[in-house]
DNA sequence: CGATAAATTGAACTCTATCAATAGGTGTGG
DNA sequence: CCACACCTATTGATAGAGTTCAATTTATCG
């Protein structure tokens, strides 16, 4: 059984059995870490490289005023801080949203895997799609009212988790609080919970003890004005189906 | 006298001679681009690397209702399409703002520049640094109010246009429209107006025929609530000082 | 100098925030 | 098992920021 990680970069294209194996390797080691925690700290210089392996965790930023910006959710698969590499601190946070589990990999560890071509190729496309990412999400903040705002997050989360294996029957767990989505989207959890019962009101989504439920992710992707592209995965193993190559169960 | 991307890429470390020649080298061939034209269209793949030599070119994606959202000025010394290398298609286009000197430098080319280790680092630091810039962006967004939000762009520019030489006595041309900053900023055009008086008014800013004054940028980096740290200059060549190495003239 | 784009102003309207209160859920200690 | 504390979700009412529409003035450019 392949680790998030493996079968997110595998996403990019096939990787040879042994660049396999080096990456499933790297899955052991891994501690839970509780809701809620800082796992690093704007200013720190990390040693090691983190990377999530379940649970939701975020990148974000608070400022003086204490109000907070989250600017990327960390599902299974994404690494924390790959940047280590180059930059001599972080310039912002990351927090686990729900409980999570999570390995901290040596640097030693991560130059031997980005040693191996493949390896480097697929993580330079994940970087570059985490980017694409980051100007989508600044797209939704500049031109979409709150609605649709969170209709699209959803359709990416949708994508994103169906493509490491986390969507069943177009329900998945969404371990965050209105408050949460609320610093995700610059909008007030108020307003959220409002945007939300619209949503549910026009039958878009079922939200319920935070397991989310899309009946008819064309209809959801339309209203938010989705469209998948930014996320690259046309030229990997996936289809080019319109839903991106994901499929119920 | 080095051209600015040389400069550029100069701030994350000094470069060896030879690779310095390299860089300078590039800029031959430039071509003159008028203002408002496209460069890279969303779904292009470009075979050459554009870089932007002189004016303001920028990152911009147009929605279904016509709505344009702009998520980055590529200022003299930016690539516009580096990951070209990596994915299949834009996911977003390149236009000119104001008339602009560019190069379109051959893939081969570039691979050669990739080749020099201290290019490479220095590549993927500014690399880096633009995705730290995005994620500023989304907090400017998605946190603080219109005039605050337009002060925030202001003294980035300040600062990213000062390391690359383009500052003079707190001065320096900004070739855009109200409308554009407006689409930049998630704002009307209207609203732009009003708030771009309002920093007048205050005496943070003035902005005349295209040329932005800032007289005070400790005063107006506490007013948008600017730091620095997210351009990541601090390891480089330059210093630590409130204008992060930047100084008039 | 005329034509066109950009900047500016006013007024009405909308979306979103803020304030404040209530209700539901969860975990802890007794 | 209940009481309490605390956090999250929900609702109502009010205020504010920003948009839209429309008109006018000011630049800019050939």
């Amino acid at each position: 059984m392949p680790n998030p990680l493996t079968r997110k970069l595998e996403l990019f294209g096939e990787l040879p059995a042994e660049d396999r194996r080096l990456l499933d390797a790297v899955a052991t080691g891994r501690r839970s870490v509780p809701a809620k925690t800082s796992i690093i700290q704007e200013g720190d210089a990390p040693s090691d490289v983190h990377l999530v392996l379940s649970g939701f965790a975020c990148r974000s930023k608070v400022l003086a005023n204490g109000q907070r910006q989250i600017f990327a959710y960390l599902v299974p698969g994404d690494f924390c801080d790959l940047h280590i590499f180059i930059l001599k601190a972080m310039d912002h946070s990351i927090e686990t949203l729900s409980p999570c589990e999570m390995v901290a990999i040596p640097r030693a560890r991560v130059l031997e895997l980005t040693g191996r071509p493949a390896i480097a190729r697929a993580l330079w496309w994940s970087n570059l799609v985490d980017e694409a990412t980051l100007r989508e999400w600044l797209v939704n903040l500049g031109q979409r009212d709150a609605v649709q705002r969170i209709a699209h997050l959803f359709c990416e989360l949708h994508l994103r988790l169906a493509s490491v294996g986390l969507v069943r029957d177009g329900e998945f767990s969404l371990p965050i609080s209105q408050s949460e989505l609320g610093d995700t989207m610059g909008l007030s959890t108020v307003h959220v919970n409002r945007a939300l019962q619209s949503l549910r009101r026009q039958g878009l989504i079922g939200l319920e003890s935070h397991v989310l439920t899309i009946p008819d992710i064309d209809r959801l992707r339309k209203f938010g004005g989705f469209n998948p592209n930014y996320l690259h995965l046309e030229g990997g193993k996936t289809d080019r189906s319109p839903t991106g190559g994901v499929r119920p169960g």
